[in-house]
DNA sequence: CGCTACGCTGTAAGCGCTTACAAATGAAGC
DNA sequence: GCTTCATTTGTAAGCGCTTACAGCGTAGCG
């Protein structure tokens, strides 16, 4: 005997009526469903969700999809789906997809992402999923097309997939602009010339936005400048250390992301510099760690855009619900701290 | 027409071969199997995850359970469990357990927890779960029994349910010898006298290591030297100014984490002191992020206590894989860094 | 040569739900 | 009173697999 027989028997109804009222289906009468919902209760009841889904063919499940399992900007994204996506009664189950190195842009030789998307992923167990920051070769596009489930990329656009992102350029532009009001001419550019990987183009954009925001001032774009890095702490010293020892220093940096910038601010201290009188710096991100080293930063809520990017999703899971039709939109904004200030004459 | 009949169709055998070749029994001749693969390529044939699991019981599919979601020791936790878990075939799903705060030690008042509790993990979508850090009330213990499945406890012991736990007192007494041995006899403690909520004792655990070992070499315990935080930067670089700023100051810091750590860091020199000339500073994690700032930490790698967990699990999974009897260890170890050094005399 | 044993495959009964459809009930309208 | 219709419930057919059991062919053995 089925576990949903029991609580129809002790309800005295059948199992359909059982079915019906624990999903909140409008067809029960109160009294039938107050009935099933204390038999349920007195035997400790809970729907089976893979007999549900064979059933009724939803998983109430979605997959997200990361680069990175354990980095703040894609945790905290993630987390700002995962708060949406469980309120709205779904689970969510994770995926880790390694990213592509420049020099096998095929994942010919990465073979726990050619298994994500030719096994794991294919397996029916979600309703739809959440792809983050990833570039999908187009193999995996056409594999993920015949999933026939809603795709949500967030902050990178591909092609055929519903996508959710940020300004890159506007973002750099308004960390430019800032510097650049105060003053600087000499400003380097921390991480991001050539891309890190092919799953993140977010540094390239960036990288674009700060050199079309030289253009725009009238300045010159200067190598010696802008130094690549990988987007860790880490990454950032090293990069700051390089452009900070050549040539004529910068009197301002400009890192790609906070953990850059904080890095850049250990390499600047490091090196007898002080911030904001000889080097004013910003970053880009909102990472709290930022806050307590006093970083200016613009900051683009990585939580809301996870919870941006659940909201899309689940508007395709639930056509019946009423669709905000309006265009969702990432803000982002400038956090002026202590580590920026007015160029020395 | 079923989908793995159409495999059997074009293979030209019956579906339950089918299954037993894409499962992997050994009962399947290799003439057969190759057919079968074959088909089941050429048709794009994947199982479906929940028909599996409503035939066969078995989800192939983890839940891990943790109290904060994009917390660097956290996900560090959650990759080295994942990478081993889909490594063997299982997906996993995550879920977020909020944590109960001292002044609602039932979490009465945690409708989140509550639902995780009494309906999310007992929908039989898991083989089994593995819960990071947390402190289940009686009430959500025997719910989980009532699931009657596999429950790995990491970093928390748990009544009835198995646990790996580093050894919290001896990092934090190989954490003060270094300091002790060092020559330092006022040595302040960040983080911990008051557990920050009920799910995270670990920061208990530290002091009391602290404690213990200031004693046994002796030393009296100062009130003035110890100050409680959350475990963040910003918690640290709150706790030590205080501590800087009251009563003879300490000519080191041992921080009960490395986000404690690098707060401490930051206030330490934020007064004008030098590392280690005037403090020494010692955290405790191995996140990468202390090492940019050259502090001195014990390193219990939680990736690796992660792993440990999943194979943990795992071996309760699938008891005809073969038992490593041995217990687990989870190891840690001090790393030296630039942040500790000789006290003055 | 008959019998057992073994390896491989097929048959068919579920796994625990959901839901289309049918049926029963009662209220409302004429 | 009879029809119509909405509301509520029941009946039963799956959802797409897995697996116990049975069957078949061949090999080994006395």
């Amino acid at each position: 005997m089925t576990r949903i027989q029991k609580v129809a028997e002790l309800a005295g109804v059948s199992t359909a009526t059982v079915s019906r009222a624990l999903a909140g289906k409008p067809s029960v009468s109160p009294a039938t469903r107050e009935r099933v919902e204390r038999a349920a209760r007195d035997l400790g009841y809970v729907v089976s969700a893979t007999a549900s889904s064979l059933a009724s063919g939803r998983n109430r499940n979605v997959g997200i999809v990361m680069p990175f399992l354990n980095r703040w900007f894609f945790t905290t994204a993630m987390a700002g789906a995962h708060r949406v996506l469980t309120d709205a009664g779904y689970d969510v189950t994770l995926y880790h997809c390694e990213p592509n190195r420049l020099d096998d842009p095929d994942g010919a030789d990465n073979p726990r992402r050619s298994r994500l998307f030719a096994d794991s992923l294919l397996r029916k167990r979600t309703d739809g999923l959440i792809m983050v920051t990833l570039s999908l070769t187009a193999a995996e596009r056409t594999s993920l097309h015949g999933i026939g489930k809603p795709v949500i990329a967030l902050d990178r656009p591909q092609e055929g997939i519903t996508a959710l992102a940020v300004d890159n350029l506007a973002i750099a532009h308004t960390a430019m602009s800032h510097l650049l009001e105060l003053g600087h001419t000499r400003i380097g550019f921390v991480g991001g010339i050539v891309p890190y990987d092919l799953d993140f183009h977010v540094p390239l954009l960036r990288r674009q936005g700060y050199e079309a925001s030289l253009v725009d001032a009238g300045l010159e774009i200067d190598p010696l400048l802008m130094c690549d890095a990988e987007f860790t702490v880490d990454g950032g010293y090293d990069a700051a250390s390089q452009i900070l020892g050549a040539g004529e220093p910068p009197t301002a940096l400009f890192a790609a992301s906070d953990e850059l910038a904080i890095g850049a601010h250990a390499a600047i201290r490091d090196r007898g510099l002080r911030i904001p009188e000889d080097v004013s710096l910003i970053g880009i991100d909102g990472n709290p760690l930022a806050e307590v080293f006093g970083i200016t930063t613009i900051d683009q809520h990585p939580d809301a855009q996870g919870a941006a990017a659940a909201r899309e999703l689940l508007k395709e899971l639930e056509p019946t619900s009423p669709h905000a039709a309006a265009a969702v939109r990432l803000p982002f904004e400038l956090v002026e701290r202590r580590s920026t200030a007015r160029a020395r004459d």
